[in-house]
DNA sequence: AAAACGGGGAT
DNA sequence: ATCCCAGTTTT
């Protein structure tokens, strides 16, 4: 990794909010693109929300960004810029939860601190074939016990990075390499074969449908876009004017001008494009979509309070990968604009 | 304590 | 189709 051996916490910091729940070989890139264009905090700190944004687009849980953003101009105006040396002070920092605390605390300062994260738990539960629950509140605390406890404690830094490592590449989810593990003698899940049971998650996760239609409607050769500020996915990232239904509605022409006519009173316009169904598989939820491009002849007032771009300025704003996804595809074939 | 939050890669 | 990823925040 890149970022191996270094000892700069705004760096350490950087790597560990983008690889929180993400691959490093999908974050690996992000990295190197937000270091290249900010290749301190305060650069970070003074850059626009939209750019920053932009550049966080497609990794996902943008709340990580927006998080980041906070941290880095919180430090630049109270901290001079300088990132702070105590655990509990970079605990405290939005965004940072336990891991990335105990990561920036190790990695750059070499203070004992066990970091905790989905390598961790799976090692330490075979190794001492330990059935608890990771996902339980007890669980949580019992590992997190351990793992300060088998710490080594002198060379945290080093330390904590093995056992991740070890956890990525050997004591792998599937197919374990136990075969030529060097722990294996000592491990209790070998010696009790449960290496491929553990460790144990409760929790099941279920999927919910969502059904997205997005009409894009462009006025002038400018297309109406709108920011997602409310709790939900994406929040903060941009979209077009949505309608979100419990069911799967089969559009054809006709039910479109009858939609815009009776829901949004527009009468003059043409349909441009009714896209084929898109979809976008997430964790705790599956979106099919559908794109339908309205070129309006009037405005209608309510639409004005929208912000309406530029083919062009759209490039510069954040979208979610359902949509990024359709606009490549549409600039492809060059049949949008 | 449980739910919400993205997207992608491996099995 | 399911799991899981160098987790954190909100409810």
């Amino acid at each position: 990794m890149p970022w191996k051996g270094e000892k700069d916490p705004y760096k350490i910091w950087l790597s560990e909010v983008i690889l929180q729940q993400t691959r490093v070989a999908q974050g690996w890139q992000y990295y190197n693109n937000f270091i290249t264009k900010y290749p301190t905090i305060r650069q970070l700190a003074k850059a626009p929300d939209q750019e920053v944004f932009k550049l966080w687009e497609g990794l996902g849980y943008y709340n990580r960004c927006k998080n980041l953003l906070f941290t880095a101009r919180q430090i630049v105006a109270e901290q001079k810029g300088v990132f702070p040396d105590q655990y509990e002070d970079i605990l405290a920092l939005k965004g940072v939860g336990p891991y990335t605390a105990a990561a920036i605390a190790s990695f750059a300062y070499n203070q004992p601190y066990a970091v905790v994260d989905g390598n961790v738990f799976r090692v330490l539960s075979r190794f001492f074939g330990i059935a608890e629950a990771i996902d339980s509140a007890k669980g949580k605390i019992l590992f997190t016990q351990l793992a300060e406890k088998v710490l080594a404690r002198k060379e945290a830094g080093i330390y904590n990075q093995a056992i991740m490592d070890f956890g990525a590449t050997v004591c792998k989810p599937f197919a374990p390499t136990c075969t030529s593990c060097p722990l294996q003698p000592y491990c209790k899940a070998y010696e009790q074969g449960t290496v491929n049971r553990l460790p144990i998650k409760e929790k099941t996760l279920q999927r919910k449908n969502r059904w997205f239609y997005y009409f894009l409607f462009s006025y002038k050769g400018k297309l109406l876009v709108n920011q997602r500020l409310n709790p939900d996915i994406w929040q903060n990232l941009f979209e077009f004017y949505l309608l979100e239904t419990e069911e799967q509605v089969k559009w054809d022409e006709k039910s479109v001008h009858q939609w815009l006519k009776d829901q949004i009173g527009i009468r003059k316009a043409e349909i441009k494009q009714i896209s084929p169904l898109q979809k976008q598989e997430l964790t705790h939820q599956q979106i099919k979509g559908q794109f339908i491009r309205v070129e309006l002849e009037t405005l209608p007032h309510f639409l004005e309070n929208y912000r309406w771009e530029t083919p062009k300025n759209l490039q510069k704003l954040a979208f979610p990968k359902l949509i990024t996804g359709y606009l490549e595809k549409s600039f492809l074939q060059k049949d949008l604009f």
